[in-house]
DNA sequence: GGACCGTTTGCAAACGTTTGCATTGATTTT
DNA sequence: AAAATCAATGCAAACGTTTGCAAACGGTCC
């Protein structure tokens, strides 16, 4: 019947008021230091574990974070977590999760179940599905702060960290055709992501830049292996084939790599391929995958400082968007300059 | 100053009393049917949240599961974490989660800070350093249930789910015997861990029950890509080299693949291997990874399940632990038949 | 017309904290 | 010696729910 140890419990062992414990266990100035040792000995010796449900009733505000994915499987999302939660455990956050699995109706309960626990921010992913945006609208109209990542949603007034796509893009096109490529093809996501916009764009400056003809079915959409092993042979065995492939994610540039093996086509000899990401699978192809880095730790650890900063009032730096830089990691899929 | 919407707030604006409007929130039969319309129209409308703090606080019980995985980029532990949420969504569960990073402190710290948080329950897999285990006690002596998958504490008296890793082993072991391995290399991981144990016996089961000899130096603590870059190349160019590999996890085996194809050595016809997991990466390699299927989100499922009909008091079955069968995949780095 | 009953609603205490304010002694000032 | 100051502690209300119990109401029965 009788919980854990309360302050009131300590208080009564004591012999002592509760707000004493209290403003002890918080090393308040007003208690005489021996008296604060004497209620921090009987706590740790005890056990006492705080009821932060109690104290976030009282102070209306929690220390957990929400944080929405559109996967936990996934090299990049599951890095952002790990960033994530390196600050958050550091700086005394607790992390609570939800899976959105890119539908929209789980991305709407997964904030509503949010706003029910009270969490202090908001860091979020959006689903592939979304186009609706009000559940973050009313996020922030009660005052809790959100932050997209990397999926990022424009119609709503807040700050945005994603990784540089446009220029990740760009220089991996760069490449392909400064190492003699002619007919670059496209693998991307659905357009309606800002992510696949900057990455077009990167991909069309790129063309441009260095006059190449650009034709509308260079660009497809198309950003899984299991696609990509569709469409790919056609394409290969067309009159007018390809002679690189940049593809929205790894998983993506593995499929067209095997696709290309099993035509004998020689990597890169014949065809070059770059992807996305830098995860697991860029290491374990043969040969290895030339791809853009996407530090998602970082952009994991940039999200949750800028969201801490912002709920401690630290926000000495009102910049609504962060930018953090791509790398083109050059492995065995492309040729050298 | 006036935070989201309360019961108190409803009531008032209905002119009704507090408990009332709880009582109908919740449908209970004692609320006349059109107060009880009435009231949830104005909540709908109004759109109130209830606060999970205080009816947490009050009924000293809470939806929330902590969860605490070693790693958040690992295949198998985000195919973990993706079951579990699955059905915690779908139960009415919330999940907090924390990442130990295979170390011993960060775990006694997130035991830590889901007690106060007073999470119903725990889902855990041990960090590599783990091996005291009074904080995990510490959660079932408050009648906190606790279930260990995979990596699991023999110690404390609590329910498991764990992955059939002997059969695992023993099946790959046996198919890399059938198909005329002589010499089979076992990489394992540190044998404190329960999983090392029951592989390491799958694999000695397996090669003593067609009569192999087994030597000392064919099994090795290794667990990585990059030990296994490291270690393998001399073993392969001793004059008495395994024909076979049998590696604790994917990564590893595809190190293992690395280095037989840099010293020119036929992958399956000369040296076969085998990974486990069946992640990305076995996918991705040339030829595709022979590896034992680790069901990671049945095992999330699985662990959730027993934990929520735990809580939940549907215990019809206290069977304490609970084995996910794997089953090898056969591709291309190992012989057919 | 009083006793009884069932349905619907309200009262008030509790959950474990935090915190503004009051109280208590003790010490210093006038 | 009375007044003022100060440090240390206690009181009590509040946070937003839930829930046992009492109250009110209308009706039924004898």
């Amino acid at each position: 019947m009788k919980g854990p140890l309360t302050i009131k419990d300590i208080a009564q062992a004591l012999g002592i008021s509760v707000s004493t414990v209290s403003r002890a266990l918080k090393d308040s100035p007003n208690i005489s230091v021996d008296m604060r040792r004497q209620i921090r000995d009987y706590a740790i010796a005890h056990h006492y574990q705080p009821n932060t449900a109690a104290a976030n009733l009282r102070t209306r505000q929690s220390k957990i974070i929400g944080v929405i994915l559109p996967e936990f499987v996934h090299f990049f999302f599951s890095s952002v977590l790990s960033g994530i939660e390196d600050v958050a455990w550091q700086r005394g956050y607790n992390l609570m999760i939800a899976r959105s699995d890119d539908k929209y109706e789980r991305e709407v309960n997964a904030v509503n179940r949010f706003m029910e626990n009270r969490v202090c921010g908001v860091i979020a992913s959006l689903a592939k599905e979304t186009q609706l945006f009000e559940h973050y609208q009313r996020l922030i109209d009660n005052d809790i702060p959100v932050i997209f990542f990397d999926r990022i949603c424009t119609e709503i007034q807040t700050e945005r960290v994603v990784v540089d796509d446009y220029m990740g893009a760009f220089a991996a096109v760069e490449y392909l055709i400064k190492t003699g490529c002619k007919r670059i093809f496209f693998y991307n996501s659905p357009l309606h992501l800002e992510i696949s916009k900057n990455r077009r764009n990167g991909y069309l400056d790129a063309m441009r830049k260095y006059g190449m003809p650009i034709e509308n079915d260079m660009m497809k959409i198309c950003d899984s292996r299991e696609e990509a092993m569709i469409i790919t042979p056609d394409i290969l065995k067309s009159e007018n084939r390809p002679d690189a492939f940049f593809a929205v994610n790894d998983e993506t540039a593995a499929g067209i790599l095997t696709v290309c093996k099993d035509l004998h086509l020689k990597v890169p000899d014949e065809i070059s391929i770059c992807g996305f990401s830098n995860g697991a699978v860029a290491m374990s192809t043969d040969p290895k995958l030339t791809t853009v880095e996407q530090k998602g730790v970082e952009v994991g650890e940039c999200a949750i400082k800028i969201l801490l900063d912002k709920l401690e009032g630290n926000s000495d730096m009102p910049r609504k968007n962060r930018i953090v830089r791509t790398n083109l990691v050059v492995r065995g899929t492309t040729r050298k300059i």
